[in-house]
RNA sequence: UGAGCUAUGGUGUAACGGUAGCACUACAGUUUUUGGUACUGUCUGUCUAGGUUCGAAUCCUGGUAGCUCAA
């Protein structure tokens, strides 16, 4: 069988090359470029120690090992969807479009279409039910990325293998500390894969300028200061506000008028919310419901969070909508809820939150 | 050029004449493969010049600034 095995020189998808070797396979490591390292001057420092991590993993193992850039496919899809995101006023989910449209899309497309598998480092798993492959929750809970595969598609899904995700964390990074691979005590990348170092508000300023604007309190309708533009802001959000008195989160945004409200407290009521509609719901493997004719428990997440929220789910029309049983905080336009079963097992599909 | 009141970090506020404390912000870490949340930590202050006192943010005097009321 042959295995392209997707490697970024962090510890994680190290130890997939490991695992694979183990289990007797004979993988080719591909490791993707999408850095913005020659946009306008910015330099992506970390590819370089990446790449040579990674090269040094296959020399190891033996195994072929080719660099390729995704780069104008990743700005054409990800980092453009990114900035209309942003633009419209939405919290946009980069990471995941990078994961169905890059590492899944435009890879297979160029690369993996002569491959039988595609592995990746991600902490999920694939379950079986019905002879019907479906994605499900990692043996690390808190690790557990399937949230940021709710995007993928069936085809997608039924040619990925996740070598390291009946592992819980500690164990990959013993696995690691065994074998002396160099990225052993890497620590964990986290932040927006293409920015590296790059600040995100410099990011959004770059392509989206400044634009003075009101800060309002959502309650009384008092001006309490000004921003710089209602992109800077997520719903949700504390930091940034330069407000005293607070803590203040932002509540709600006008793009028309460039406003940002703010409500006030620990536990500002308006900060919670219990209705999450979802529009261009997909389901990852097939409809489990058969086109949901009632409403039905499950479990979900609306940003990548260690837990799970219970809630109830029916359709109206073409948009899912999620009752919630708690009160959620920072249901953001624009990210993605993600529907997993009521044991927290499989992940059955997702669609963007309105 | 009348009267009264107030002056404490970036902001809002505490401190019987006895170690200037708290909250928010900002910053830095932790957590997190999405700008979120949460958690931990750090910085910055007694308007000014004198005086009383062992000791002044505190009491007294002048100055400066602001607010209120009169006009």
């Amino acid at each position: 069988m042959k295995i392209a095995a997707l490697v970024s020189g962090g510890v994680d998808s190290s130890v997939v090359v490991h695992q694979l070797k183990e289990q007797g396979y004979d993988p080719t490591i591909f490791y993707i470029k999408i850095g913005m390292e020659d946009e306008h001057g910015y330099v992506d420092c970390p590819s370089e120690e990446d790449i040579e991590i990674t090269d040094y993993i296959a020399k190891k193992y033996g195994c072929k090992f080719e660099i390729i850039s995704l780069h104008d496919e990743y700005w054409e899809n990800v980092v453009k969807y990114t900035i209309e995101s942003v633009r419209r006023g939405q919290t946009p989910n980069p990471d995941m479009m990078c994961n169905k449209l890059i590492k899944f899309g435009a890879f297979e497309q160029k690369y993996g279409h002569e491959f039988d598998k595609i592995a990746t480092g991600h902490y999920a798993t694939t379950t079986i039910v019905d002879g019907k492959t479906f994605l499900s929750t990692a043996k690390d809970k808190i690790k557990d990325q399937t949230y940021f595969l709710g995007q993928i598609n069936y085809m997608q899904l039924s040619k990925l293998m996740f070598p390291i995700g009946h592992l819980l964390k500690s164990e990959v990074r013993e696995i690691a500390l065994q074998q002396k691979l160099p990225s052993a005590t890497r620590k964990d990348s986290q932040g927006i894969c293409f920015l590296g170092k790059i600040n995100y508000n410099d990011f959004i300023k770059r392509y989206l300028g400044e634009q003075e604007g009101p800060i309002i309190e959502l309650e009384t309708g008092k001006i309490l200061g000004k921003h710089k533009g209602y992109w800077f802001h997520t719903i949700g959000q504390r930091r940034g506000l330069e407000l005293s008195g607070g803590p203040w989160f932002v509540v709600k945004k006008d793009m028309e008028q460039n406003i940002v409200y703010v409500a006030n407290g620990y536990d500002p009521e308006l900060q919670y919310g219990k209705t999450v509609k979802l529009r261009g719901f997909e389901f990852l493997t097939e409809d489990v419901w058969n086109g949901l004719p009632e409403e039905r428990d499950i479990l979900f997440k609306i940003r990548h969070t260690p837990d799970f929220t219970q809630g109830r789910i029916r359709k109206e029309n073409d948009l899912y909508i999620i009752e919630s049983t708690e009160k959620i905080q920072g249901i953001a336009a624009g990210q993605f809820g993600v529907v997993y079963d009521t044991e927290a097992k499989l992940c059955l599909g997702s669609g963007v939150i309105m």
